[in-house]
RNA sequence: GGAGUAGUACUCAAGAGGCUGAAGAGGCGCCCCUGCUAAGGGUGUAGGUCGGGCAACUGGCGCGAGAGUUCAAAUCUCUCCUACUCCGCCA
C-alpha cells in the first residue's frame, strides 16, 4: 500500500508507475481516490462538527444533573437526539468513501525503483549476471525423481497414499543431505552475522494480510479449521510479524535475522504440480533471511543480500544466475526483486531457487512496523531472501553433482555435516 | 481443556459513568553538584492517530480488538485475542 499522501501531492507520478507496471486498466483508480479522499475529508469535517457539538451538549448535561436541572437537561437531550442522526449518516457516507478508497489502494502498486528494467511479464525478466560455468556433461542427466528414486532417497507413491498429490517421502543419505544443506545455509548465515531464529509456524489473518496481497494469500496460504490461523507460506510471514505495531528503537536497527521453517503452500495458481518431482509441492523447507533498515539503506542491503544467495550456491558448485524482475513481473507490494536461479545440466537452462525482494514500506505501512526519529514517526523499510530452500535445493544440487555412475557427489562444505560422506551410491 | 487475574502512551503506572488525552515516574532537553563515572539536586519539554488552518492554533477518534447500553464509557454488558497463576492432559 502507498501513502495516500502521494496522490494528493503527486498523481502523475502513481500513474506514471503504474503505466510502468502495464496495469493501464488501474489508471482511473488514482483520479478516483482523488477525488474519494476529497469528499471523505469534506465528510470528516462536518461530522466532526457535529461531534464536537454534541460532546459540548453533553458536557452541559452533566452540569445540569447536578445542579438538580432535569427538565433542562431533558431538552438538551432532544437536542442531541437529532445531532446524533445527522452524525451517524455522515458517518455511513465515511465509512462507506473510506471503504471505496481502501478497495482501490490495496490494489495500486507499490512506486518501483528507478532501475527496475521495464517489460511486461517474465518473459521480459533480464538476466543480470551468471556466476560459474554452466556445464553440460557428455553424459545425460536423468529427471531428478529418478536419481533419488536410483539411491533409495524418494518415495512418493506412498506419500500420495498418506497425503495426496505434491508430498514427498524423502529417504537415507538424501533426507539427510536435504537437511545438510539447511544446516550448512543455517551456519552460513550466522557466520555472516544474522540472528538466527525459529518462528511459529502459523499466524493470525491479520499478519497474512498483512504481508501479502489478497490474490497471493488465496492461492498460497492453508487455512486451519475453525481458528484463525493459517499455516505459513515462508517464515517471511512469521518473521515481519514479528515486528508488527512495533516502534523499533534506533540501536536495535538495522534488524537481520535468519529463520529456518517448513513452508506450506497450496499451489493453486496457474502453474500447478509438477507430478513426478519435487520441482513445485505443498511442502518444504528454508532457510531465510529477512531485514529491516532505515529507509536509506534498504538498497544497500538488497545487493548484500542477493549476493548471499549466491555465495552459498557456489560452495554447493552450483552454477547460478541472477534475473531481474522486470515491472510487470514485480508483485504489486514490491519495489525492486530479482530471482536467483540454478543451472540445470539436464533442461540445459536456469530455474528458480529464490527470490530477493525489497518491499520499501509497503510491509511496514500495513504491519505498523515504525521508528521514532527526530522528524517524527515514519514506516522502515522491510527486505526478505532465500538462503535455501529445497527440495528444490536438493534439486540443484543433485543434478550439478551427478556422476556418470548414478552417484551424487557431496560438496565439500556439506560432508562434514554428512558424517564425512563424499558421495551418495545407487543402491 | 477448566478456573482465576490482568492488558492504559516509548516503558512502568494511577484511574470504578461526566472534572481524564489521561495524574505520577522513567525517558528526553538544559542547568547545578562531583577530579571523572555512578548517583544526587534544580528546571523545562513532549507523548498515538485522522482532519481543518498560511500560521498561532483547533476538532474528531483513541485506554488489547470488536460489538452493545447511555445524552455521556478507560470505567457497565457481551464476544474474541493475548499474557500470567493454579488444575488437568501430553511430546
Amino acid at each position: 500500500m502507498i501513502d495516500i499522501k502521494l496522490i494528493r501531492e503527486n498523481k502523475d507520478l502513481v500513474k506514471e508507475n503504474i503505466k510502468k507496471k502495464f496495469q493501464d486498466e488501474k489508471l482511473p483508480l488514482v483520479d478516483e481516490v482523488f477525488e474519494l479522499d476529497k469528499k471523505v475529508r469534506e465528510v470528516q469535517v462536518k461530522a466532526d462538527g457535529l461531534k464536537a457539538d454534541k460532546n459540548k451538549l453533553s458536557g452541559e448535561i452533566g452540569n445540569l444533573m447536578k445542579d438538580g436541572k432535569k427538565d433542562e437537561a431533558e431538552k438538551i437531550k432532544e437536542e442531541i437526539a437529532k445531532t446524533a442522526e445527522e452524525i451517524s449518516a455522515l458517518e455511513e457516507e465515511q465509512e462507506k468513501l473510506s471503504k471505496d478508497i481502501r478497495d482501490r489502494m490495496m490494489v495500486i502498486p507499490q512506486i518501483i525503483d528507478d532501475s527496475v528494467p521495464i517489460g511486461h511479464d517474465d518473459t521480459e525478466n533480464v538476466e543480470v549476471q551468471k556466476f560459474g560455468d554452466p556445464v553440460v556433461p557428455d553424459y545425460e542427466i536423468p529427471y531428478h525423481a529418478d536419481i533419488l528414486e536410483a539411491v533409495g532417497g524418494l518415495d512418493k507413491d506412498a506419500a500420495g497414499r498418506t497425503s495426496g498429490q505434491g508430498f514427498y517421502y524423502l529417504l537415507g543419505d538424501i533426507a539427510r543431505l536435504h537437511e545438510a544443506m539447511i544446516a550448512y545455509a543455517r551456519d552460513f548465515m550466522i557466520d555472516h552475522g544474522f540472528t538466527y531464529a525459529i518462528p511459529p509456524f502459523m499466524i493470525h489473518s491479520d499478519v497474512v494480510t498483512g504481508v501479502m496481497s489478497f490474490p497471493e494469500m488465496e492461492a498460497m496460504m492453508y487455512k486451519i479449521e475453525g481458528e484463525d490461523l493459517y499455516l505459513i507460506g515462508t517464515s517471511e510471514h512469521s518473521m515481519i510479524g514479528k515486528f508488527k505495531d512495533q516502534i523499533i528503537k534506533k540501536d536495535e536497527l538495522p534488524i537481520h535475522m535468519t529463520s529456518y521453517s517448513p513452508c506450506f503452500r497450496k499451489e493453486g495458481g496457474s502453474h500447478g504440480l509438477e507430478e513426478r518431482g519435487l520441482y513445485r509441492v505443498h511442502q518444504f523447507e528454508k532457510q531465510e533471511m529477512i531485514v529491516i533498515c532505515e529507509p536509506e539503506e534498504s538498497m544497500e542491503w538488497y545487493e548484500k543480500m542477493w549476493k548471499l544467495t549466491v555465495e552459498l550456491f557456489r560452495n554447493f558448485d552450483i552454477p547460478v544466475r541472477q534475473l531481474e524482475c522486470c515491472s510487470g513481473d514485480l508483485a504489486d507490494l514490491k519495489v525492486k526483486s530479482c530471482d536467483i536461479e540454478a543451472w540445470s545440466p539436464r533442461q540445459k537452462k536456469y530455474f528458480e531457487v529464490g527470490s530477493c525482494s525489497n518491499l520499501g514500506d509497503a510491509q511496514a505501512r500495513r504491519l505498523g512496523i515504525r521508528e521514532k526519529g527526530e522528524k517524527g514517526t515514519y514506516y522502515l523499510h522491510t527486505l526478505n531472501n532465500t538462503v535455501v530452500a529445497t527440495p528444490r535445493g536438493l534439486i540443484a544440487l543433485i543434478e550439478n553433482n551427478y556422476q556418470e555412475d548414478g552417484s551424487i557427489k557431496i560438496p565439500k562444505v556439506l560432508q562434514p555435516y554428512m558424517g564425512g560422506k563424499e558421495k551418495i551410491e545407487v543402491k
